[in-house]
DNA sequence: CGCTTGACTGGTA
DNA sequence: TTACCAGCCAAGC
């Protein structure tokens, strides 16, 4: 989104023209190699906290970011997620919405609504691809972990 | 080797 | 109240 000021007239090419951009090498790389169980790639630490979020609760990226020790990195947080349906294990993306509650992600999803079909399905309430009591549902990594 | 983009957040204007 | 700026890490071209 270039949220910096360096946007001016880079709206020329603009996202990956592929929906479904080739896999982090990274991830790839991690698979065949041998880590025996934890890896020094950022995403998968993100992946690893977001599969801690209980059925039925969400969490913010920051609150990950946060409990991963860079707070200000939240962002990162985003691109590990983009990176969620090439990881080994499954991933409750659909659990991880921004610090407003608001489905961000759900555009990534295969289809759109499916984000806040899952949100449904497991109890909680998304409205306008928002969650309902997002406070409440709120989940925090640091806190259980 | 360097700049741009990106599923964000928090603060300031 | 909403809008914009600034900071962080990482991957792609």
């Amino acid at each position: 989104m270039a949220t910096t000021k360096k946007n001016s007239g880079a709206a020329k090419k603009a996202a990956p023209s592929a929906k479904k951009t080739a896999p982090p090498a990274r991830e790839r790389l991690k698979a065949v190699k041998p880590s025996g169980g934890k890896d020094d790639s950022f995403f998968d630490l993100v992946h690893e906290v977001a599969r801690q979020i209980p059925r039925g609760r969400v969490t913010s990226y920051g609150a990950i970011a946060a409990c991963l020790g860079t707070r200000l990195s939240a962002r990162m947080v985003g691109w590990a997620m983009m990176a969620v349906p090439y990881a080994k294990k499954p991933v409750p993306a659909h659990r991880v919405v921004n610090r407003n509650g608001l489905l961000t992600g759900k555009h990534h999803y295969d289809p759109p609504g499916r984000m806040q079909q899952l949100l449904e399905k497991e109890g909680a309430v998304v409205k306008d691809d928002k969650v309902v009591d997002f406070k409440k549902l709120f989940w925090d990594p640091a806190q259980e972990l």
